[in-house]
DNA sequence: GCAATTTCGTTGTCTGGGCAAGTATAATTC
DNA sequence: GAATTATACTTGCCCAGACAACGAAATTGC
């Protein structure tokens, strides 16, 4: 094995860390182009879509819409602008806390959505899924599972 | 194990491509500030600075540091500017091929360098590598490999 | 029940980065 | 060797997203 230094990585330490980094950007370009092209959806509004599509009443919250799409609160307001000017999303108050707003699919977003599932899944299961044995998935998992914070 | 239809992804498929979006995210974020705040250099800066140091002569024509740091090359023009102002940074007109330019890495640019890097490895040790054992970080540098484009 | 504080979302402003067009040099073709 | 085509960067323009400041509603403390 490769030394361990303190303030230097191994070549496999830095193996797993560039790939990440490289993996990541490669796949979320190549599969943002992808959804774009073949649907004129970013990769962005594709989320949103799916994550509405999975909630209860296919409704959330600004923030926990933030959450789940990994952006800032403003991100999401605008984020949402557009997608309320495209008709897949509506703005509701929320009657129990009136300083809040749910994010509502609209049956058109949610049109949009299956539409474009199946070119966006294909392109997981190309680039990524259909290439991995199920241990490497399993493998993968367990990784994600170990980063999370918080865990020591 | 789940069954794997076409229009699908199992839930052991999710949480391998779930997880590299939300571990990448996260990671990249808090590394970058962590970066920002101890020293005042973007983690974008301090990677042209990295792979600058690893060039030869600590110098790299604009195409190649676009494609060591993941960026479009106009994204690497202004990069470099802001680089340049810093002083981190000089270019050179090349002489072998005069439309060309080399981004060479400065006695202050190495001299940041040096200063940053204890920190970001430190930071990269402990949110990542720390976290894995020799054989998660082995299937993880497998899973980059087997990943890279044009392979089947 | 009225302040003070906290929370939720939006808005103003700024910055980084992508694309397409532009400029300058090099390579190729005839 | 002149004209075309290709390559290496830069620039103009645009857009998405972050942060901080703000308003509105809820919560807490007294």
């Amino acid at each position: 094995m490769h030394a361990t230094s303190s303030d230097q990585l191994s070549r496999l330490e830095l193996a797993a860390w560039r790939g990440l980094l490289r993996t990541h950007s490669r796949l979320a370009r190549e599969l943002d182009r992808e959804l774009e092209t073949a649907h004129g959806l970013p990769l962005t509004h594709y989320e949103v879509l799916l994550h509405l599509e999975a909630a209860p009443e296919h409704r959330l919250r600004m923030g926990d819409l933030a959450e789940s799409v990994l952006l800032s609160q403003s991100g999401v307001t605008r984020l949402v602008d557009r997608l309320e000017c495209d008709g897949f999303v509506v703005r509701e108050r929320c009657p129990a806390d009136r300083r809040g707003l749910n994010a509502r699919l609209t049956g058109e977003g949610l049109a949009k959505l299956r539409e474009a599932r199946p070119t966006h899944l294909a392109g997981i299961r190309e680039r990524f899924v259909a290439r991995l044995s199920e241990a490497e998935l399993r493998a993968l998992a367990a990784v994600w599972t170990r980063l999370r914070p918080g865990i020591d």
